[in-house]
DNA sequence: CAACTATACCTCGCATACCGAGGTATGAAA
DNA sequence: TTTCATACCTCGGTATGCGAGGTATAGTTG
């Protein structure tokens, strides 16, 4: 059926995908490293969400992939479709606004 | 086996019932409408979520429950436990923590 | 050359969380 | 008497996140 909205609890895993892949292309473990640098370790993806995410990301249009060999190695890189974009847009607005919701009831006291 | 630790998503049910129930006496209808008004409707949780969150609160000694008739209608009260309290201030550091790393991931430009 | 580490991908199955839909019952208002 | 607001509840579906485990190559170190 066809995917209904990320209700309350997160989606982290596809949101922060989709604007790592929005900005550049990247591989899977460039993925995992990333996240945990530019996160301070707050975020870690394991490889058993990670790459379960981004196949699905791409079968669902969000994201596009191209393999390339580098140094021997096998490399699938993944970049944000516009549609991607889009679908970036409204999840990211979504969760700047139940993150602030979150915020105002652990920041005030309920008298 | 012994629950363990809300990973990466949220859990925010729990936090956000936590929060409220340790400031103050509130019961299940009381909660659905003060979470929707502190959190200016970015948060609502059906009930679907709200009463089985609750009792699973109650069960793990996070919560405790006394029935009162007010005006012919029974109200279950809930408020928090000092092991609650405990419980509320990890998750709410958890929560922090892992909002500031989305914060940085959507924030960053990443070239 | 054997081991080991880092890179790089993958899948399977478990647990659990969240959700909607539906159900019961009361008191007050229309 | 019907409807609305209050007040509780459960069941079943879905997806999602996660750990554990698996494959393979390249480079390093003893």
């Amino acid at each position: 059926m066809s995917k209904r909205d990320p209700t309350l609890m997160s989606g982290v895993p596809e949101l922060v995908l989709l604007r790592l892949l929005a900005q550049r292309e990247m591989y899977g473990y460039d993925i995992a490293r990333a996240l945990k640098l530019l996160s301070h370790e707050a975020l870690s993806l394991g490889e058993g969400v990670l790459y379960p995410a981004l196949h699905a990301l791409e079968a669902r249009g969000l994201l596009r992939s191209r393999s390339r060999q580098v140094e021997g190695r096998m490399r699938i890189y993944y970049q944000a479709t516009p549609k991607g974009r889009r679908r970036l847009e409204r999840l990211a607005a979504n969760w700047r606004r139940m993150s602030e919701g979150v915020e105002r009831i652990l920041g005030a006291h309920h008298d």
